[in-house]
DNA sequence: CGTCGCTTTGACACCTCTCAAGGGGGGTGG
DNA sequence: CCACCCCCCTTGAGAGGTGTCAAAGCGACG
């Protein structure tokens, strides 16, 4: 079930299988949660990472008058709080978007194979930089494009993200959120995201209902949000 | 004159002095550059990581409409591309905003240090998800706080980044950046920032003129920008 | 069959952008 | 030494994108 993150990591670089052993080594628990559970709070003390292994997580903040701010939505395969490993505590907080299943990383054990073995390190260390290329370009959203480009442009990084795991094709994907939450991580509010949504399904580029994203037009979709993959790392490299 | 860097690792943890001297010898050329010089370009491949000493850097993507967004300001004692390090090439360039002098990490010596120096390795680790926690904050001002709060914001940011390298104090610190720039960070018109300024200004919090930020309500500022330094991670942990 | 949460739509307000013009300061060349 | 120029700052007027407030529709679920 850890399959995921495998597929996800063997895009980026070779693994071996001593590696992987390794990394399943790394984890202990499984667990089962709802979905909007927020299982790490701002703050918090941490003592293990957790990997997704099922369903949609969230990182995010809150606003003294209410405001949220999703700043990074996880799919399964990704360490959803791998950089509490060396920040200790977390600046955010992480919940669950859907039922998710997790995995437990202690970072004892973590702490282990960054004393052993340099090349997985560099690994998990690009895994948290390739994070934050996902959160420079959500600021490029966030600041510069427009609440239509915004959201074609969230579809689109999603459709590459999921893909990579066997969740998506070019014809669509399952997204069981609702759009107030597509709103917090849009900036945007649920009002306008249904408008921008309405846009969209109109000009016959994608339709968001029930929690499913069908794609009509991928093309036209990455053209109207100017969408360039290349920030997500798809090439295979040594790290 | 690169101390700076280990005043802003220090201030986050202990470091050796095997591990200082470790981390002074991975650093070879010093060079200087004028203002306004990108010489990190979007996708090079690079051999070297940068340590900024003196001046102000930033990273930016430029969108085809000719709209820039800069997605992170780079202060004395910052690598501003260490992560290049796990990337190898960068989804964004990076720019002089004020002459530098930098100093160049070639990587293969980085490399060296990870396979032999697990403490320093997790340190630099550390450097880079700090990098992500202050995109996630940017994030959270570019979606939530409006032009006055976000402006207010990134001023104290700057203030205790640049305080803890002894660029800054309560009072006050340079700037030498123009009202785009600012603009250029904050998702906002430079027109529309000279406005947010002159507000403040004349509600007696801060003066930016002449590329000198002048605090007069230190604690003002921060209330309007509901400022709260936890994500710049001051304490002092073992990572 | 009623309730509750989510979606959808309309009218209007407001924040920020756009376009435009003028002012100021520093550098450069005559 | 002065005049000019260019870049940046400043301000105004009007436009437009997004937010706010409100109400109705819809579907899932008990």
């Amino acid at each position: 079930m850890t399959d995921t993150h495998f597929l996800k990591l063997r895009v980026r670089d070779r693994i071996s299988d001593e590696e992987e052993a390794a990394l399943r080594g790394v984890l202990s628990d499984t667990i089962d949660m709802p979905a909007g559970y927020t299982f790490v709070h701002r703050g918090e003390e941490l003592g293990y990472s957790t990997l997704l292994t099922q369903g949609l997580m969230a990182r995010y903040k809150d606003l003294s008058d209410g405001q949220r701010q999703i700043t990074h939505i996880h799919v399964p395969g990704d360490f959803a709080d791998l950089h509490s490993f060396t920040l200790k505590h977390l600046d955010h907080a992480v919940m669950s978007l859907t039922p998710c299943r997790i995995v437990r990383a202690p970072h004892e054990r973590l702490r282990v194979v960054t004393e052993t073995m340099p090349h997985l390190t560099r690994v998990l260390w690009f895994s948290t930089t390739l994070d934050a290329c996902i959160h420079r370009e959500w600021e490029v959203s966030l600041g510069r494009r427009n609440a239509l480009q915004r959201t074609a442009h969230l579809l689109c990084e999603l459709q590459v993200r999921l893909g990579i795991v066997g969740l998506a094709t070019a014809a669509g994907y399952a997204l069981p959120i609702t759009q107030t939450v597509l709103a917090e991580c849009l900036g945007l509010t649920s009002v306008h995201v249904n408008r921008v949504l309405k846009e969209l399904r109109e000009a016959g580029l994608v339709e968001f209902r029930g929690g499913q994203v069908d794609i009509h037009d991928l093309p036209g979709l990455e053209r109207v949000a100017e969408f360039d993959p290349a920030y997500l790392y798809l090439e295979r490299r040594d790290r």
